[in-house]
DNA sequence: ATTTTGTTAGACAAAAATGTTAATAAAAAT
DNA sequence: ATTTTTATTAACATTTTTGTCTAACAAAAT
């Protein structure tokens, strides 16, 4: 069974996903997209067949990886409070390379999401719930419906980054000073999450 | 000057509003609001000369409605814990009528947003931002930068609405229940702001 | 060497979406 | 009342985007 192996399939992806996911450019075309590349554009049907197929295949391809990470963090032998500081961490970096990915996610949710329903109520999620009701009865954060928790804690950690491409502007800071603004967050958010009164 | 004002043109807004930021149909095309303000897609082309030109009427239309609805607050004779609580029901409020209006305005901010970003760093902003300084000196509200402390506030509000169309389906629960969390929020996001340690 | 398989490119076809023009109907103005 | 303006519609044209088909090419396998 022989495979070239290119490389070409991967570059389509690769690019794909600076496109969308980096340049917030959600509505490239097949040409843009196999320009950016530098690809003839039936190169990209002739792996991913759709178009709908490529963008699939790309976030599918994200997600995963992403989620992984997130599942690492929530399964580690580590305190509550570190796994969530290590959430953090690998979540604002990735927001960061790619800040528009949650928005393409819900935008997208009725075309592409379905099919990946399924598989976020996963057990690491479960688990780090049940580790966040326990601390609750314990006092060192406050008690609220777990789901809160999570919501306050995705909240805190996405919002800034979804909207960065807008704030940049609004607030006329340049990169490197928002840079600095979001990397204050990872302690700042840590402090509300567990601040006990 | 006459204007027969058979109310099409109106409809036609609200039509595409309710298609867009209710809906969630970002890539609605001419026909398909069309049909659903019930007239011939040549009536959108008649008000609006090209599709480009109705979005960006109805982007701007919500988005001047809801600053002025939020510059009220900011600029009323009250506390700034009260006004921080008329902003959070104001903001929620239209949010949870409109979910996919922010998430519109991130993934067009290259198309449309360029012309709406002079208009928003407005005074009402800048006094608020400086009230904040103010009760962090009183000790009232921890200290941050008042940016921090804004993208705190519009954070907990908007991210669990932006992914309500996600999260109902996610956590799999119900439209009432999700409602009931949401709904909570309000209290919860106040504490969190004015929690003082 | 030639057959086979995987890969790339060009030309063409089809579909989807937008935009224009001209004709018609309805209302307001004179 | 008839003329003019405004509103609406139907038919047509254009543009944009996606998808297909076939040929050319390269590398490995026989």
């Amino acid at each position: 069974m022989p495979l070239k192996n290119t490389g070409t399939e991967q570059l389509i992806k690769d690019t794909a996903k600076q496109l969308l996911f980096a340049e917030g450019k959600l509505h490239a075309t097949t040409q843009e997209i196999a320009d950016a590349a530098g690809v003839n554009r039936t190169a990209l049907h002739y792996y991913f067949r759709s178009r709908d197929q490529l963008i699939a295949a790309v976030f599918q391809d994200a997600m995963q990886g992403l989620s992984q990470r997130l599942d690492e963090c929530m399964l580690s032998e580590t305190s509550f409070k570190e796994k969530t500081a290590n959430i953090i961490a690998v979540f604002l970096k990735d927001m960061m390379a790619f800040p528009y990915q949650e928005t393409f996610l819900i935008t997208e949710i009725n075309t592409f999401g379905k099919k990946l329903i399924t598989n976020i109520q996963s057990e690491p999620v479960k688990s780090y719930l049940k580790e966040a009701t326990d601390e609750m009865e314990k006092g060192s954060i406050d008690k609220m419906d777990p789901i809160h928790f999570l919501m306050n804690l995705f909240s805190l950690m996405s919002y800034p980054l979804i909207m960065a491409p807008l704030y940049k502007k609004l607030f006329r800071v340049s990169e490197k000073e928002f840079q600095r603004l979001i990397n204050e967050r990872e302690r700042l958010i840590m402090n509300m999450l567990f601040k006990s009164c």
